[in-house]
DNA sequence: CGGATAGCTGTATGAAAATACAGCCATCCA
DNA sequence: TGGATGGCTGTATTTTCATACAGCTATCCG
């Protein structure tokens, strides 16, 4: 019962090993404690508290879990336990996600907006405000090079990382600011879609 | 040993109980698995597990935790789990918090704001544009009467339900909003301060 | 073909954990 | 004055769990 052969140790699950994390995240989720070896047994209608072993075993090896060893329920996701990475002010010509550029991680479920949330980015300045967006605010965004016109995106324009609304004009691409202090800007030089703005978290410090 | 006298059996916790209560939590937060008896022991100095047994029945009977007998690290949070009630329409006359007013759960972290967040009020109108606070956004509400001038507070006048920015002009009490086209509200009837907007989040679909 | 890996059955065993029983001391309340 | 409650010590006893050992049948790779 063999398919897919991972010589890499690190990573992809097979589909039966991806089932039995997703009901040791599904017990974490609804009972707020990881089952043992003989709920899974019961679960999947295993006859030998081993198989549920073996499996605990090879998603260990995989990274996809860690077990405290001589503990009861044990069991631990080695899952990004939760978090988005918030990214703060962000280097110059270094990617977004860069280590670099994190400063830490704010506890939000990525599937909370309409689109799935890869990171939360600080926003700098006031060119947004006319969209609601303010100085300081959180934006939620979906990483991809997919935007289409009226958009708000994250763009990078050579160093340069701005949150703007994306606009094509025939075939030119303008990045418009919601603000009538900033113009509008005309694409000329190389510009790269990094993500899409799907939802924005504010602290009412700022309020 | 004792103090307060809680004839009722479902409140108020002593501070022991409320710090065993914690020590449970910041087990379940970092480890992912509530606690045995035995490291609740090793966590406060105590000698027999039957200390901590004690406390757990009594938390139980508060209605605090539950306890899945006969199962290793059993303990379960009563409390909310996870996710905090999203109030839409309010009907009028009745409590903020009346379950007819809920329509929902969102899975936010209480203490992802500055200050706690008691529930999500969805909002409706262009009252507080001015404010970044745009129709359909989710104010997150920390429930307090204790507002200062200047805050923006979820009031209620009457049977009315309104977020606004309270201002306090010598004895008058003033609502005001965040756009020119609503006039500012005098307070002359009744006003109960619902609470305080500590936080604001808003789905890209608006944006 | 001979491993290596995946996915199991079946049987043990010792450590981990829940939980009962028997007390002790203090505080509050009726 | 005597419960009732809170907060513990100390000792058992029984389950629950983790985990080792021994096998079996597949499938894939070199």
């Amino acid at each position: 019962m063999k398919r897919s052969s991972s010589d890499n140790p690190h990573d992809s699950l097979t589909p039966r090993q991806r089932e039995i994390l997703d009901f040791i995240r599904a017990n974490l989720d609804e009972r707020g404690a990881p089952p043992t070896r003989l709920e899974i047994c019961q679960a999947f209608g295993f006859a030998s508290p081993n198989a549920a072993e073996a499996h605990l075993r090879a998603l260990s090896k995989k990274g996809a879990i860690t077990m405290e060893a001589g503990s009861a329920r044990g069991i631990r996701l080695a899952e990004h336990p939760g978090g988005l990475p918030l990214i703060g002010s962000v280097a110059a010509g270094s990617p977004l996600l860069a280590l670099e550029n994190q400063r830490g991680k704010i506890q939000i479920p990525p599937n909370l907006f309409s689109a799935r949330a890869d990171y939360l980015l600080q926003v700098r300045g006031n060119s947004m405000t006319g969209a609601g967006i303010l100085d300081g605010d959180l934006l939620a965004v979906h990483r991809t090079v997919d935007a289409r016109s009226g958009q708000i995106v994250v763009a990078r324009l050579g160093d340069e990382v701005t949150v703007k609304r994306l606009k094509r004009r025939g075939g030119r691409i303008e990045l418009l600011a919601e603000n009538p202090d900033y113009p509008p800007i005309v694409v000329s030089g190389p510009l790269v879609i990094e993500g899409l703005v799907v939802g924005l978290i504010r602290d009412g410090r700022t309020l």
